[in-house]
Order: structure tokens, then sequence, then C-alpha cells
DNA sequence: TCCGCCGATCAATCATAGAC
DNA sequence: TGTCTATGATTGATCGGCGG
């Protein structure tokens, strides 16, 4: 205890939480992605303008969330399906549905 | 870009995307932070991350300001004084590095978007 | 084949903001 | 007002790729 926190005066002190509505965006694009939730640079700078945040608050951000959400999936299971349903469909999941409908139906 | 992958089958109406992606299951190594004492082998099964202290990070700190990179002699010189590992030592310096980098691209950019026109 | 560096990430922890 | 939990930031160390 004694070991004086040294940086006790860290940067991380006065700690902001991120909008409202930052966060819906964050959270959209992790539950849109959550099969690969590693955005691009290009994608974080994205994100980043949007949410009036920097790149590297993004990247905090993924990356707190992606440790915390394989730590305890069951506590993100109600977060999860809202953001599933509230969010339309992936690139990837496009992609699949558009394969399958080539299959199903022969052009 | 997006180069999605493992997706076995997917078929559950109820429970949506909720499935275990490898990503979830990603473990790195613990830490092989051996101490090596005097006598031998004290291995000791460092699985936990090493807290520098004051005097230390002082230290790193000042040689950083003094030589961004480090040479090996200067490297095992500093590990010595330190007592810290050869590797410790070069991998403060690695990331003391990218968190110079970081500070000089935030401390620039951010402040106000120039040509934004309306 | 080994080593150092880079860029990204992990994982544990710190310190505060917010819920109760 | 004093916990307990959610969350942003920090950082020692790992992972994979590249170049010498």
């Amino acid at each position: 205890v004694m070991i004086l926190r040294s940086r006790f005066l860290d940067a991380r002190r006065k700690r902001r939480n991120f909008s409202k509505q930052a966060t819906e965006i964050l959270n959209e694009y992790f539950y849109s992605h959550l099969s690969n939730p590693y955005p691009s640079e290009e994608a974080k700078e994205e994100l980043a303008k949007k949410c009036s945040i920097t790149v590297s608050q993004v990247s905090n951000w993924f990356g707190n969330k992606r440790i915390r959400y394989k730590k305890n999936i069951g506590k993100f299971q109600e977060e999860a399906n809202l953001y599933a349903a509230k969010t339309a469909v992936t690139a990837a999941h496009a992609v699949a549905a558009a394969v399958q409908n080539n299959q199903t139906n022969s052009p | 870009e997006s180069k999605d992958h493992a997706c076995p089958s997917e078929q559950c109406p109820t429970t949506s995307a909720t499935q275990t992606f490898d990503w979830m299951r990603v473990k790195r190594n613990p830490p092989k932070t051996a101490k090596v004492s005097e006598y031998g082998v004290v291995g000791q099964a460092n699985t936990i991350r090493t807290n520098f202290t004051t005097k230390q990070l002082t230290e790193l700190e000042k040689e950083f300001h003094f030589n961004k990179y480090l040479t090996r002699a200067r490297r095992v010189e500093i590990a010595a004084t330190l007592e810290l590992n050869e590797t410790q030592v070069k991998i403060w310096f690695q990331n003391r590095r990218m968190k110079q980098k970081k500070r000089e691209k935030e401390g620039l950019a951010p402040a106000a978007p120039p040509r934004a026109a309306k």
C-alpha cells in the first residue's frame, strides 16, 4: 500500500463516460460484427468520428469490450440480443444470404 | 478487409447470433519472466505481471529521453542496474516508443478540423 | 535460424462515475 | 453518505509478420 501509487496522478483519474449515443454506435458495431469484432484502422477512424472520440478511445473500448464479453458471455446475453435485433444484417450475413438465394433461385 | 469465417451452420431461430467464436477462446500464454537468481533456477512460475518500481521507471524514463533505442550493451547495463531481465528492458522500450508515437499522433489531430468548409 | 521492432491485442489493475 | 458495479485508461507482456 505504501507503494505510493507513484503515478497516483495518472491521466486515467478524471474519466468521462462516453455519451449514450456513442456507446450505442459502438455496441451496434460490436454486436453486428460479433464473429470478428476487430474494426480496421479505417473503421476505427469512422467510428471515432461518429462518436466524437479519438481512435485510441475506440481501440480501448473494443479492447475492453472483447475481454469483458468473453469473460462473462452470459452477462451480455441480453445486450447481445437487443443489438442483434436492432441491427438489420451484417455484411457477412448479407453475403451468406445472397449465396443462399443464388442456390435456391437459379438465375 | 472483411474476411469473415467460421460459420459452421446457423440454424438457431431462438438463440440468435450468440455463438462462441474463435476470438472468444483466445488465451495468451502466461509471461515467461523466469527470475534467475544467482543460484541456478529459482524457477518462479511468474505468471504475474511485473510491477516496476518508481525507481525503475524513473531510470528507464531518463534513459529513454537520452536514447529512444537501446544498444545491446546499454540494455545489459540497465537490466543489471535495475535488476530486470534484458527482455523486460527491451519490451519496456518498445512499449515506450509506441506510447510516444501515440501521444504525438493524439496531440496533433483532434485539435480542430481545418478545411471543413460548409 | 535467431533477434529486434512494429502494430495490435491481451489481461490484469487502477481510479472514477454511476447505481442503490 | 457509504458500498458495489460499470467502464475508460494504463501497461507489462504476448502474437504474428517483416527485415536484417
